[in-house]
DNA sequence: TTGAAAGCGCTAACAT
DNA sequence: ATGTTAGCGCTTTCAA
């Protein structure tokens, strides 16, 4: 392994200066700067992250806490965070916060191994006291994704709006029987986010002046499969007919459209469907959807731990643009003599920033 | 931060019994060890993981690369190794080789950081020999998930056989006509894998006598969206009608499902449909397939390295288990007159180990 | 602008 | 079984 010596015997120079020539830290003569440049590249010389880290105290790594890998929304937002960390020189460090309650326990203890990282972000998790404790202690930046969390630095879409959003489209295109497939509400590994997106469905139909029905909402866990579940209630339930459902996300509005099909309704024509995400499916199948663009969420995080470390102070908060994909699962209402659509403006798109 | 000496001097011990009470190499009274681990625990002591890694040369961190993080098997495998490795108290560094080719180099270059990481896999991934030798160059385990590689300890399943294996499913149940959704053969991010599979789909049909016809295979790009399309020509086509579709992935698989579907035809009585993966929504599709076991490969991969760093010398390479899943969505050929069926025996599971 | 020197906190011989 | 003693390779004052 080449060091830092062998280099500034090379170069000439002290190793104190190869380090500043390197790190761009301190004064260096431009002429020093490229031989020391030109010495360290042809020896193949690279600093030891190990070493660099003890002496600066600077590890350019931040830990990641995610609590799935195999979903959409998840790996999504982890690549967001990857890109911008990596355009910055930093590394990530993963952690993986399955379901194991020992893992998970094992994560936050190992957090803190202060050092190990110079900031982390968590996405998407519901942390309890000592979590976030644990993370707030660690004198590092951190910043949650998927917030608001209480004591945190966080970065997220305003849910209650998002969901609103969705409902008043479908509420402009004169639906008045909305169904909503949320998330279970005894598996709350988030933010209280399915609890948030059914009460911006439930303002927005008060709003409109439609009674909330709590057998037109049906929990869907989030997935596809959930969706699908969770529609066939609605749709196939006597007096739980709806004429359009709002889903929490765009896997369990996938699932609805698949239940749709299954139960011999059109979509559109017969059920407008709306979500949640932007999914990379979307446009395949069509899919209305207010898009919350997850990998720019990543990528948001990523600058906040940056700009952090470098000096400039986060803000407690940030609310994240999203916005409104018309696509072809949503449609008017077809008119009445009994009961007419009284406005069908809201085609196009809407964007939101906060 | 607490440091060594000072749980050194609380425990009237000196440093160095105090690393070895805590890590336990050497040799330590079982009192010591139990009144240093006292005295670190009422302290909050954890080592400094620089220091640690800068004195012994080990870091308890392994990378992992990958080319993706948003598709489901990618995410799974992750998922497996980040599993294995933190409960052996391993962090893992992730590097997404996303599209730029700029991050590719980069991760590449930034690997030569040896020290960084105690060991590397690679999952997924079609390396240059640039790429190969960088690894193989770097001095520590490494292991290629997805292979063979060339030049690189390797874990994956046997693609050809596999296919083999599905192919084979289809002709058990009367299939002659038999379509095939691959790989884009343009884009060649992974070890020629769809190449593999196509190979043994064409001997399992050249085995039952059957003339591969070129006519009969669609690339699907390995996602539900190319699945469909590639479904589509495959059952639209005057000429081209196909009784099966043997699809290189589950997502592909799933896409077709969809074709049928959209196309009026149902599936499993108009099209037998099989895949490869072990995806979350087969069963929800009722999906007949042959299971890879992704987050076991993942496993596998980190025990390989785990088991390397620990002096066991690893084989170039191993083959993994995979297993035929018949479920819903293939069935017998109906039966005429003209061309009966031989043979539907190969209902219920196959195990393979290798 | 550059160099000298003192660590960063830990581990691993080598002694005892 | 435990202590002593050198570093690991780099960064960062402090001087010059």
């Amino acid at each position: 392994m080449v060091s830092i010596e062998e280099v500034a015997r090379a170069a000439e120079v002290s190793a104190a200066t190869v380090s500043r020539a390197l790190s761009g830290r301190g004064h260096v003569s431009a002429a020093t700067r490229r031989r020391v440049e030109a010495v360290a590249q042809e020896l193949g010389y690279v600093p030891s992250s190990a070493a660099s880290s003890l002496a600066s105290g600077r590890t350019r790594n931040v830990g990641v806490i995610v609590p799935f890998l195999d979903r959409w929304y998840f790996g999504t937002v982890l690549g967001g965070i990857s890109e911008a960390l990596m355009e910055h020189g930093y590394d990530i460090t993963l952690y993986n916060v399955a379901s194991v309650e020992a893992t998970r326990q094992r994560i936050f203890d190992s957090f803190i191994h202060r050092r190990r990282v110079d900031g982390v972000v968590a996405v998407g998790m519901e942390l309890d006291e000592v979590e976030t404790a644990t993370l707030a202690g660690l004198g590092i930046p951190v910043v949650a994704i998927g917030g608001p969390a209480r004591g945190l630095p966080w970065i997220a879409i305003d849910d209650v709006a998002v969901a609103r959003l969705a409902t008043e489209h479908l509420i402009a295109l004169g639906h008045r029987r909305i169904g909503h497939i949320g998330g279970d509400p005894l598996f709350d590994l988030d933010f209280h986010v399915p609890t948030r997106r059914r009460l911006g469905y439930e303002e927005a139909l008060a709003d409109a002046g439609i009674q909330p029905d709590a057998k037109l909402v049906e929990p869907g866990n989030f997935t596809i499969e959930g969706g699908y579940v969770a529609a066939k209630q609605l749709l196939g339930g006597p007096g739980r007919s709806v004429t359009a459902i709002f889903a929490g996300s765009d896997e369990m509005a996938i699932g609805a459209i698949l239940a749709a099909r299954d139960l011999g309704l059109r979509v559109p024509q017969d059920l407008s469907i709306i979500g949640i995400d932007g999914h990379d499916l979307g446009p395949f199948f069509g899919l209305t959807t207010v898009d919350q663009f997850p990998a720019a969420q990543g990528r948001s995080a990523a600058r906040v731990i940056l700009a952090d470390l470098d000096g400039d102070a986060t803000a407690p908060g940030q609310a994240l643009p999203y916005e409104l994909l018309v696509r072809s699962t949503t449609m008017a209402v077809p008119r009445t003599p009994a009961e007419p659509a009284d406005d069908r403006g809201e085609r196009g798109r809407q964007a939101h920033r906060a």
